[in-house]
DNA sequence: AGCACGCCGACT
DNA sequence: GTCGGCGTGCTC
């Protein structure tokens, strides 16, 4: 009788797979190890067991697998099952939950390595000239890879061109299957034991009387192990006793000293004492209060706190309480606000209990902390990070804190699974019975009105920390301000007055336009033709300071022109403007200031960001320009000033939350502003003074904003009353995505009528040379929502059967935001 | 996804 | 004529 088991691969198919395993095998294997299997004719894939069993595949004759890689499960049976949840919900496939899941040191991949064939003879005549530069190469190299041949022969497709050595007997190939995960080795030393006796070591010193410098290194060795009791690193040695590796390694040689390897770990906090959380103001305490008695009836509570009012410290308070019952936290936060700023406050209270996870991490780093997680380590108590760290192996997760809860960027986009991190957190945390907090200063209106209907509880903070004033909003009307030329540039009279008066008082200003670049549009003044992408459906934006036009979408760029391309006229005038047009115009209107810029542009690079952070906290900013980057949780003390620069490219941008988002990035934007005793001052340059969000951003009226948003959800058949999923069909042939979407748009409407929405091409219907079209399904509230996805997923396979339209991607959005 | 297999245009 | 382009189908 034979074994099986059912694995998950890291690749999108919807179907399991099954291999055979002997007897052994299947006494060891658990659900959550690893095995490397062969799949396909060549490739060799990490694949994820699920399950162990012994119903042999009727259609098919199972492969063995090649070898276990784990001695133990290194995915939770918790994971797993969020796993299944994440792909049943968002409709993806489970080995695509896998590829987002796990590090990606986790996931190994084989590797066609070619070598020389020895013992053959051949015949250079007999080679061609491509073959002859992989056979020369070979001379002189043991063994290349394939991109390495690529990049000999200077061709994309070698593989025929292997093939062919292979026959002639040049090569022979193998693949080379490799894990990425090196763990840190640290050498250290310790004295010899024989010389731990005092009168051993007496003479040790003298007969050293010749070699001064070992005795030195011996002197400092010494000296370490009586400050600590721990481990002497070689590195450490050196650089304490200012020598080179030789001397130590010749007191190794002479057995003096003894080495010996650690396995050591990269995620280490160096810091400083840990200090013991700040005393609570009332508000907060009551806050605080009001939140554990909506833990003891319900798991998730929302804590709607204007910005400056203390969330952090009721965090901590919570984070504090969890780890006294020995639970886990998770303390989820969009990428963008991931600062250091907030990690060294957190790292103030708990020290090295706190491990942080996110994209800019490498993967050796990755796969410890994952290992942390997973043997509940003191050291990774508290998780801090980005939406991908709900997919840490968690053991015992007591409360999940998702800050910035509004966010859209905890939804992934792109590429599947389409996950909301806020949403599946809740059903991580269920799997633990433990408890989340949303926090938010301007709450997504699902969130409010899930806690306003009592599914979730309800905090409410509504003063600011040490009684600071809620920051002066006001608008300007550019339309007035232009009629009676007021405006200089981009900058009304009133703004660039507020700014002289600040600078005045040496405080900061920081000045929001949410569009990057110099100026969207380049157009003819003759002909009005607009240079748009050979990709995309788009104009190109003009970027000053590399005197280009680049497109946003798939990143083209060409050198700016200087005459129009269809007319030959010289005279192009900009369109619309972006924060580098801002910086400009600035330090031509204050050129003894400092201006900085932050936008995708300038924080590229791994600390780009820090260092512009850095720059404007020690005050070698004045003015500060940027996109909505300048939004999150940064705190600021000094900046008493901030501008808008318009308002209304984000109010009409056509999208059923675009008001929401509008409300939250302004109110978000103007809490920059007077975080200490004097009052800020926030100013929004706008030609829709009398706009509602507007008028409520002013006021900061959260609840007028909700009530009329939820009013307009529900008559137009928005969340949260209605769920949304939204279908992308991508294909570079318009005519065949057309028809295609169309049939499936078609079929949607058989079953779900008037809930269908679309076909539709989108504004932007061609990015990267692939043609979208959209389709958006509606559900109703009391539809069930597993019955609607086995149709449309019934639909979806019968979709993939028609000849016609094969080669017609379909992206599946659950919960498109 | 990634890769093999198979069919068609542009070059030696 | 071949080389190499891309479309199609399959993977336990």
């Amino acid at each position: 009788m034979s074994y099986f088991i059912d694995v998950i691969l890291p690749i999108p198919l919807q179907k399991s797979f099954t291999y055979q395993i002997n007897k052994e095998e299947a006494v060891f294997l658990q659900p959550g190890m690893r095995v490397a299997v062969q799949f396909g004719k060549t490739k060799v894939y990490a694949a994820l067991v699920e399950r162990v069993h012994r119903e042999a595949p009727v259609v098919y004759e199972a492969k063995d697998i090649e070898h276990i890689l784990d001695e133990e499960p290194i995915v939770t049976a918790e994971q797993l099952a969020l796993w299944d949840w994440i792909a049943a919900y968002y409709m993806c496939a489970k080995g695509e939950v896998m590829r987002a899941a796990l590090p990606s040191a986790f996931l190994l991949e084989s590797e066609t390595i070619v070598h020389k064939k020895e013992n053959s003879e051949i015949i250079e005549t007999t080679l061609k000239d491509d073959e002859f530069l992989v056979f020369e190469a070979l001379q002189y190299q043991s063994v290349l890879r394939i991109h390495e041949i690529a990049k000999i022969v200077g061709k994309k497709t070698v593989l025929p061109l292997i093939k062919r050595l292979l026959e002639k007997e040049v090569i022979t190939v193998e693949e080379e299957i490799y894990e990425q995960y090196k763990p840190k080795i640290v050498r250290c030393v310790s004295i010899h034991e024989q010389y731990q006796e005092e009168t051993a070591l007496q003479e040790l010193l003298t007969s050293l009387t010749r070699a001064p410098k070992q005795k030195e290194v011996l002197m400092h060795v010494f000296m370490l192990q009586s400050k600590s009791q721990k481990e002497i690193r070689v590195s450490d040695l050196i650089k304490i006793s200012g020598t080179s590796t030789v001397v130590v390694n010749s007191l190794i040689a002479k057995e003096i000293l003894v080495a010996y390897e650690l396995q050591s770990d990269r995620i280490q906090y160096n810091g400083g004492e840990v200090a013991t959380s700040k005393k609570l103001n009332e508000f907060q305490e009551k806050a605080l209060a009001e939140i554990k008695h909506v833990f003891e009836e319900k798991d998730v509570c929302l804590l709607h706190g204007v910005t400056s009012s203390g969330k952090t410290e009721i965090y901590v308070k919570l984070i504090e309480a969890t780890l006294a019952q020995n639970k886990q936290v998770l303390y989820l936060l969009p990428e963008i606000a991931l600062t250091t700023q907030l990690i060294v406050r957190l790292q103030a209270y708990f020290g090295e209990r706190l491990t942080v996870y996110h994209s800019k991490y490498s993967v050796n780093e990755r796969v410890e902390a994952w290992n942390n997680v997973k043997a509940n380590k003191e050291k990774a108590q508290i998780v801090i990070g980005a939406r991908s760290s709900i997919f840490l192996p968690f053991t015992d997760l007591g409360l999940v804190i998702v800050d910035e809860e509004h966010e859209g960027s905890f939804k992934q986009y792109d590429p599947a699974p389409r996950y909301h991190a806020r949403d599946t957190a809740i059903v991580l945390s269920k799997l633990f019975r433990g408890k989340v907090l949303l926090g938010s200063a301007t709450p997504a209106i699902e969130s409010y009105f899930n806690a306003r209907n009592g599914k979730y509880g309800l905090v409410e903070l509504m003063r600011r920390h040490g009684n600071v004033l809620m920051p002066e909003i006001n608008l300007v009307d550019l339309k007035t301000k232009y009629k009676r030329k007021e405006v200089t540039g981009h900058f009304s009279d009133t703004l660039l007055q507020s700014i002289r008066e600040a600078l005045k008082e040496e405080e900061q200003v920081i000045l929001f336009q949410n569009r990057r670049g110099y100026s969207p549009v380049v157009e003819c003044n003759t002909c009005g033709h607009a240079p748009q992408c050979t990709n995309c459906d788009v104009s190109l934006t003009y970027h000053e300071r590399k005197n280009q036009l680049r497109c946003h979408y798939c990143g083209y760029a060409i050198a700016m022109l200087h005459k129009c391309m269809a007319c030959g006229s010289t005279e192009l005038s900009t369109k619309g403007f972006g924060t580098e047009q801002i910086e400009k115009e600035l330090k031509e209107l204050f050129p003894d200031k400092n201006i900085g810029r932050m936008d995708q542009d300038t924080t590229r690079g791994k600390h780009g960001y820090e260092k512009i952070i850095t720059k404007f906290e020690n005050g070698d900013i004045d003015i500060l320009v940027g996109t909505q980057m300048l939004s999150k949780g940064l705190d600021f003390r000094n900046v008493t000033l901030v501008g808008v620069m318009n308002a209304d490219n984000l109010l009409n941008f056509p999208d059923f939350r675009a008001h929401e988002r509008s409300y939250q990035l302004i109110q978000q934007v103007a809490g920059r502003a007077g975080r200490t005793q004097k009052r800020g001052k926030v100013l929004i340059q706008t030609y829709n003074p009398y706009h509602q969000i507007l008028q409520q951003v002013t006021v900061n009226d959260y609840l007028a904003m909700f009530k009329d948003q939820i009013e307009e959800r529900k008559q137009y058949k928005y969340p949260p009353f209605y769920r949304l999923i939204k279908f992308t069909g991508k294909h570079k042939d318009y005519n065949r995505v057309d028809e295609a979407v169309n049939w499936l748009a078609t079929s949607f409407r058989n079953v779900f009528k008037q809930h269908v929405l679309g076909p539709e091409f989108p504004p932007v219907s061609r990015i990267r040379n692939q043609y979208h079209k959209n389709i958006l399904i509606k559900i109703p509230q009391g539809q069930s929502l597993d019955k609607t996805k086995e149709v449309l997923g019934k639909i979806l396979t019968s979709f993939s059967s028609i000849k016609e339209f094969s080669g017609v991607r379909i992206l599946i959005n659950v919960d498109n935001y």
